[in-house]
DNA sequence: GTAGATGCAAATCTTTTGCTCGCCC
DNA sequence: GGGCGAGCAAAAGATTTGCATCTAC
């Protein structure tokens, strides 16, 4: 929200000690320049917009490389392929049921009941994936369309 | 906890009107006997130990089917594939990031927690899926091992 | 009897990897 | 210069599917 920059990605990588390639940084622009959660695959075509030149083997490693260093997160959406998102504070995912939509939400309380239960499980909370399936209030849900999206 | 016969999950095929074949009761007694969370390869196995005349195709098209059915879950561990367990109320999965073991967990808590929190967006909570990643107190975490459960 | 289920093998889809060449630091 | 990164194509791993045959209802 507060990022007015353009390719604060770029920035990120460098101060992660990352080697900095053109295909890296087209990459790192591709990610800056998506809102919502491309799987490799769209990204692929995103940064073939802007260097033609680029492989899906570089996005596959690249995107491993990213992950890695903690700079972007896999999004599990439920369809078999690996969906990608910039690191940022930690916040959760409602896919809407009915079209596969996915609105993100954050929520202090969720984060520290979560530690509270792994603290008392005897575990040190490191990371959690959560996300949330639901339909619009009113909408008549369909078991079938449910059950596809999962 | 209740379920005191062996093969509660025939009956749940049978009460949700699928055909039963031989094949498919094998399936849903490997599954009454798994009190893991094995994938399809794992399962394949252990249908075969009971009737060695399954083929992993019948493995994958009847979890399908299961799973349509709401008979079966797939939980996501991490490790790109699907794992099973039968569909039980509501509970939530603690991965232990030294050894992928899963511990798992209820709390009422959280379930109203994101009850209330989809209704506030507008939407009704269908399901969900949270998997809390950790490591036990005292453990010395080793980055590359919390990334390669990821 | 017939729609639906199974086995087998081939196909598909996503992701990874070996190898050679090129480029960043 | 030396090592790491990239491209290409082939491999690998998980899951799906076409087709002929079989079976539950």
């Amino acid at each position: 929200m507060a990022v007015t920059m353009e390719n604060a990605m770029l920035k990120k990588c460098i101060d992660a000690g990352l080697r900095m390639t053109s295909q890296r940084e087209t990459i790192a622009m591709a990610l800056d320049q998506s809102y919502d959660h491309p799987d490799a695959e769209l990204l692929y075509k995103r940064a073939n917009e802007i260097d033609s030149t680029i492989s899906i083997a570089t996005i596959y490693r690249t995107l491993g490389i990213f992950e890695r260093a903690g700079l972007v997160q896999k999004v599990d959406v439920g369809d078999g392929k690996s969906h990608y998102e910039i690191a940022r504070d930690q916040h959760e995912h409602l896919v809407d049921t009915q079209n596969g939509q996915i609105h993100e939400f954050k929520s202090e309380e969720l984060t520290a009941l979560l530690s509270e239960i792994a603290d008392k499980m005897g575990f040190e909370l490191t990371s959690h994936k959560l996300e949330v399936y639901g339909k619009k209030h009113g909408d008549v849900a369909c078991r079938c369309i449910q059950i596809k999206v999962y």
